[in-house]
RNA sequence: CCGGGGAUGGCAGAUCGGCUAUGCAGCGGACUGUAAAUCCGCGUAGGUAGGUUCGACUCCUACUCUCCGGA
């Protein structure tokens, strides 16, 4: 199984979908928070034709039901085991598992196989917490659970809320869950990264072409949906669409705009994974395919893939 | 040409005779059920030349530029 991470428009599903085609025999699975819902599409650069390869985790949702990290992990794990791990399925079906998105937590939950807390989220006691001043909640938190200092800030009351939910329903404190399990699968770790230069130019190439290919209107068909409160459509790129569509920005600024917003996320995911030993980077499809050959990845993958499909 | 207002970091925009404005952008970081979310840390200033003062971005003068009104 490999994972294929990169900041968001570094080409992870080209890469993936090559590599898929050079395994034989191999199924993508999407790690990417947006790209689960239907009739978002253009915005999140959803790439529907993946040829012969199957892809998992796309299109699951509408968009006025969130999907929670816990419900992607559980539904990663069925698909992985179903394709990979636990032998009942029969050969044919069989298949080598690229995990590839820019996701960064979901990648992670699945990877280190995280324990998450089975807690759903409570809307009442959120909008009762919510209420009440950072501080105060913050020192209820450190109170209950004083080890949450090393990795909660002392600001973000959306975290602290979900700390102290977690606590409320389990009576545990809420660092207990974030303990690493032993990771249930052997996932080889592939980043994708350009430079920052090539990044920027791809990113405004892709910011034209949804423009182009009508972007602003499936905002308008999820407005006309869900109306235009619809928390999804704070997304990246729509949010920029909006703007767009209220006349605020004219369609240059407007692309600029969205070149900005999506590099600065890249930044951000970068600064997720900057630093994992675990991780073998490339700056382009073609050099992250040669390097599978060179170090026999793609053969003993390829090898396995044959032997299951015996 | 006359009168009046302004000149502050990449941009916007406050305050103050000695003590971090702030926001956006930029750079770095955190992250276990909203994660394309949420949050934290860090740069870069005071148009030019003088003067007053222990000390000036802050007060005074001149100059330059700019905006508004009037010729």
């Amino acid at each position: 199984m490999y994972a294929i991470v990169g900041p968001t428009g570094s080409g992870k599903t080209e890469a993936a979908i090559k590599l898929a085609h050079n395994l034989g025999r191999a199924a993508l699975l999407s790690a990417d928070s947006r790209q689960v819902y239907r009739g978002m599409d253009i915005g999140t650069a959803k790439q529907k034709d993946t040829g012969s390869t199957p892809q998992y985790l796309v299109d699951i949702r509408e968009p006025d039901e969130p999907l929670t990290l816990a419900e992607w992990q559980q539904a990663a794990f069925a698909i992985i085991d179903r394709l990979i791990a636990d032998g009942t399925t029969p050969p044919p079906e069989r298949r080598a598992c690229l995990l590839v998105g820019g996701t960064m937590l979901y990648i992670d939950s699945v990877v280190y196989n995280y324990a998450i807390p089975q807690v759903e989220p409570d809307e009442a006691m959120r909008a009762e917490l919510e209420v009440q001043p950072v501080d105060k909640l913050y020192a209820e938190l450190l109170k209950k659970d004083p080890a949450a200092k090393a990795f909660i800030q002392p600001q973000n009351k959306r975290r602290i809320i979900r700390a102290l939910e977690v606590i409320a329903k389990t009576g545990r404190p809420f660092s207990e869950s974030r303990r690493k399990r032993e990771p249930k699968y052997d996932v080889q770790m592939l980043g994708l990264m350009p430079s920052w230069e090539e990044l920027e130019k791809r990113l405004r190439t892709r910011a034209e072409t949804m423009l182009t290919a009508g972007l602003v209107e499936e905002t308008q068909r999820l407005i006309n949906r869900f109306g235009s409160d619809l928390p999804l459509l704070q997304t990246l790129n729509y949010k920029q669409a909006l703007e767009f569509m209220a006349g605020r920005k004219n369609k240059q600024e407007t692309i600029e705009e969205m070149t900005r917003v999506n590099l600065r996320y890249a930044r951000r995911q970068m600064s997720w994974w900057r630093g994992r030993k675990e991780i073998t980077w490339s700056s382009s499809v073609q050099m992250l395919l040669e390097q599978l050959e060179d170090d026999g990845w793609v053969s003993r993958a390829a090898g396995l893939s044959h032997d299951l499909a015996d």
